[in-house]
RNA sequence: GGGCGCUUAGCUCAGUUGGUAGAGCGUCAGCCUUACAAGCUGAAUGUCGCAAGUUCGAUCCUUGCAGCGCCCACCA
């Protein structure tokens, strides 16, 4: 058996602990075990392009502390670590990374090579979309090693044979067999309609991407002619650029100052067209004036109501966010005067919506611009206001409703059923139910999963090419389940050849990819290999334990709850557990974009492994934590109290050259010893009820605790016997308490603190290579049953004595060991009794003799301790 | 506007199935004590956000209010 050395080294030994675990696969699983017998973790896949940072490092950690509570109740861990390397993210970096971007005409150069710039000034290389990914492929895996570093160094007890990237071809696989069973079960739509768009990403974005940004407006009051007549009204708009795609001009149904109106029909200033009037219960008479114009398309009404209405879209907005040319006259934009509408058009044409707004507003002002000539149409200043807009969360300009052909996912007509599944499992902490629910019950959008992007998992579709060169998109040409996963852009359908691809007669391929979403969607699938391996999906899934952040219970919680209801009715996993965020001093939440984020290594440096664990594992799950540097010093204190505690425990041994585990039983002849294994006992079961219901943070609390009860009492307390030359009861009784107690306080902490408790377990209660990891979590009853009369109040007592005499030294400016001549007690008769049952212990810490001790009797229920010291110190 | 959470010592946070409020940090004063000076001992510190109700008794339960944070919705 190892000694421990005198001082802790941290460094050293959490290279040594890795090493081991990695050599004895202490961490592996064990496929031949039963589903009882298993915890799978869905581990979240980080975004590998994104920054290291202490909130990886946070939630991770509490992961890693209940699956190591698990482990040592005896289950077999599933615990994979994924790497979301596809989508957005990687995307910009890469593009960045090496001045490249994704042409999907370009065709593919099989010699070509992705070069770092790092002065970032040789022109933007347009690259095919396989070289892109090639391009992804290549960085994602050096982002993923830095990674891999943090999390092992972490002592993140992941089976590193169980690793997965997004992009990688078994996830494709499974995203694309994923997409191929929603469409055989009718769950997907694939249809033309106006779209969240963002102009820059080229891309349509999903309800749950959206983020409101509160933006500066200006409202433009504008006069328009009612048709054949001399009447006029005045609309209020902050997107007058939009003047040109208005098809309507609405009305509060019961608005009596427009209800004559209805019906007739309203020109435009400037492109002079001809609008219905119309009724629209969305319209609210108290706001502005109480009627609007609709175009194609300000906002989600306008998309509503167009819908509805049967009227012509006028699309002016271009996929680029620049006004697209039209012709005046022709199709939908009737004009009464073609000719103005089209001078007036000339004006903003190909400008930016934002440029244009402002173009447009000057012709308003200018005199004669109404319809009628009379006066100008704007009438009086812009006014400013401020008003949410809704943005993609990682995008920079506003969103537009675009008409693009997307594939959605149906869920709209299956919210009872999401709220059901969503209910059969256990939220943790509970309240976070309610988001999912608050969240299913608002959902106005089906499911958008395709996105114009090339960095992710194509959609796995081919379209026949009609004889007139349009695409059929009814009747899409699917690939079979054993070619998956494709790229159809690159891979020909069976039945045709390559020749044929965008031939009249022949296949284009669909050129967009899934959302990230879509696949993230699918990560207990993705590991538990659904669809490929029904033996090892029957033994994994439903996993037991999602963790993740709250802030994405509207996007990967709720798509893989609805994605396990869809293929299979069931839910993805039995639990999930949402951390908090980690926020600045300022409570402000750390990101990258505000520049507030501490990077981890140093931390690790500074403060050891273990000490960086306890400071994720004091957060309950749920609750946002301020990052405070202090909290890192208490754990790095608690590891260094355990370490030294234990030197001092085990060197009992060492001294009688006998072993800890000689002493784990026997009779504990002692009240003291039997009081504080009571203590011991019930802090166990504290614990294990605690870690069950995922509250590391609690079980934490109470067997920290204890713990320094047992250091700065229990311990003064016993060395008088434990330290006695002679065997006897007394000792024995001492000995086994001391091993109990260390060899279960150890245990309790190992899934906070892996490192120094193995350091220590190695050189006391493991055999050779046993790991504490892989020991068995204490039982309440077996510590219980070594003092089955232990009795809790007794120590408390021996604390308040020892605490009186210390009391007592300190204010007289003694050192601990002086004497004490008297020790005066009082209390009732109970408490007397209690007292003089560890009345030996309590002489020897406080250094008094057995004569000292004076008992008073007394019918109060309260304890007075005296204590008097010697006039001087013989020692 | 709707919802969720939070509000306890200077700071960070526990806690109470309703019975005189806890820890750590920080502050102050001390101490070499057969594990630990990267240590130890002790001291001071609170209208438990505000108001009302229920109760013998409320920091805890109920209601209302306020502040903070978050989620969602709306806003021509």
């Amino acid at each position: 058996m190892a000694t421990l050395p005198k001082k802790y080294n941290h460094q050293e030994v959490e290279e040594k602990c890795l090493k081991s675990w990695k050599e004895q696969g202490v961490y592996s699983w064990d496929s031949t075990r039963p589903r009882e017998e298993t915890f799978s973790v869905d581990t979240p896949p980080p975004t590998v392009s994104g920054s290291l940072h202490v909130g990886h490092v946070f939630s991770y950690t509490h992961t890693d502390v209940v699956v190591r509570y698990q482990r040592m109740t005896g289950k077999n861990i599933f615990y994979p670590m994924g790497w979301d390397d596809n989508g957005l993210p990687t995307e910009r970096r890469v593009q960045n990374y090496y001045g490249i971007k994704c042409n999907p005409k370009v065709p593919y150069n099989p010699n070509w090579k992705p070069v770092h710039d790092p002065k970032g000034k040789k022109e933007v290389e347009e690259v095919s979309r396989k070289n892109f990914i090639e391009a992804c492929n290549v960085l994602t895996k050096e982002d993923e090693e830095a990674f891999r570093d943090l999390w092992s160094r972490l002592g993140l007890s992941v089976d590193w044979n169980l690793e997965y990237a997004t992009i990688d071809d078994h996830c494709r696989k499974i995203s694309q067999l994923s997409f191929l069973d929603l469409f055989d079960k009718g769950e997907l739509i694939s249809t033309e309609s106006p779209t969240m768009w963002d102009i820059d990403f080229q891309s349509a974005i999903a309800q749950a991407e959206l983020e409101d940004r509160e933006q500066d407006g200006l409202y433009h009051d504008i006069r328009f002619q009612v048709a054949d007549s001399d009447q006029e009204f005045q609309i209020s708009t902050t997107r007058p650029e939009l003047l040109a795609a208005c098809i309507a001009v609405v009305a509060h149904p019961d608005d009596e100052r427009y209800k004559p109106l209805f019906g007739k029909e309203a020109i435009t200033p400037l492109f002079h067209a001809r609008v219905p009037i119309r009724a629209a219960e969305h319209a609210d008479p108290e706001k502005g004036t109480g009627i609007l114009m609709v175009c194609t398309f300000g906002d989600i009404h306008d998309v509503e109501w167009w819908k509805q209405s049967k009227l012509p879209l006028k699309q002016i907005l271009g996929r680029d966010g620049k006004l697209l040319p039209v012709t005046f006259g022709e199709g939908a934009f009737q004009s009464d005067s073609a000719e103005k509408a089209t001078e007036h058009y000339s004006h903003i044409a190909g400008l930016f919506g934002k440029q244009a707004r402002k173009k447009i507003a000057e012709l308003l002002a200018e005199p004669g611009s109404t319809v009628s000539g009379d006066g100008s149409a704007l009438v009086g200043e812009p006014r400013p206001t401020r008003a949410p807009v809704k943005f993609y969360e990682k995008g920079d300009r506003p969103l537009e409703f675009v008409p693009t052909r997307q594939w959605y996912v149906k869920v709209l007509d299956q919210k009872e059923q999401l709220l059901h599944f969503g209910s059969q499992v256990k939220w943790h902490p509970e309240y976070m139910y309610t988001r999912y629910q608050h969240w299913v019950e608002g959902l106005n959008q089906e499911w958008c999963i395709s996105r114009q992007r090339y960095f992710g998992v194509p959609i796995p579709v081919w379209y026949p090419v009609r004889t007139d060169g349009t695409l059929d998109y009814d009747s899409p040409i699917l690939p079979k389940e054993d070619q998956l996963p494709i790229d159809p852009t690159s891979d020909t359908p069976q039945g045709f050849k390559e020749e044929q691809r965008d031939q009249p007669g022949g296949f284009s391929g669909d050129p967009d990819v899934m959302d990230t979403w879509a696949t993230s969607a699918l990560t207990p699938q993705i590991m538990s290999y659904w669809r490929i391996d029904d033996a090892r999906h029957k033994l994994l899934f439903p996993m037991d334990l999602r963790p993740q952040g709250h802030d994405i219970i509207r996007t990967w919680a709720f798509t893989t709850i609805a994605k396990a209801m869809l293929h299979e009715g069931s839910i993805p996993w039995k639990h999930i557990c949402l951390s908090g965020w980690i926020l600045d001093p300022d409570r402000k939440k750390m990101s990258k974009s505000k520049g507030n984020v501490v990077t981890p290594g140093h931390l690790l440096d500074e403060y050891s492994s273990d000490g960086v664990r306890y400071w994720a594992a004091r957060a309950r799950l749920g609750t946002d934590t301020a990052f405070d540097d202090k909290v890192f010093g208490i754990g790095r204190k608690l590891v260094t109290k355990i370490f030294n505690a234990s030197k001092f425990v085990l060197s009992q041994f060492e001294r009688l050259e006998a072993s800890p585990t000689d002493y784990l039983e026997g009779e504990v002849s002692e009240a003291l010893d039997q009081a504080f294994l009571a203590r011991l006992s019930a802090v166990v079961e504290a614990s294990t009820t605690s870690y069950s219901r995922f509250d590391y943070a609690h079980a934490l609390q109470v067997t920290e605790e204890l713990f320094w009860d047992f250091c700065d009492h229990y311990l003064e307390l016993v060395k008088s016997r434990s330290y006695a030359e002679e065997d006897s009861a007394e000792r024995r009784s001492a000995l086994i308490t001391l091993s109990v107690s260390l060899k279960t306080f150890l245990q309790l902490f190992a899934p906070v603190l892996p490192f120094v408790t193995e350091e220590v377990w190695g050189a006391s209660y493991g055999r050779g290579d046993d790991s504490i990891h892989k020991s068995r979590w204490p039982e309440s009853t077996t510590v219980a049953k070594l003092a089955p009369k232990g009795d809790p109040k007794l120590f408390e007592l021996g604390k308040l004595v020892i605490g009186e005499v210390r009391a007592v030294k300190t204010a007289a400016q003694k050192s601990l060991k002086w004497p004490v001549s008297e020790l005066q007690i009082t209390g009732t008769e109970e408490t007397l009794l209690r007292v003089r049952a560890i009345e030996g212990d309590l002489a020897r810490a406080s250094n008094a003799s057995s004569s000292a001790f004076r008992y008073t009797d007394s019918p109060i229920d309260s304890v007075a301790v005296v204590a008097t010291l010697a006039d001087s110190n013989p020692g």
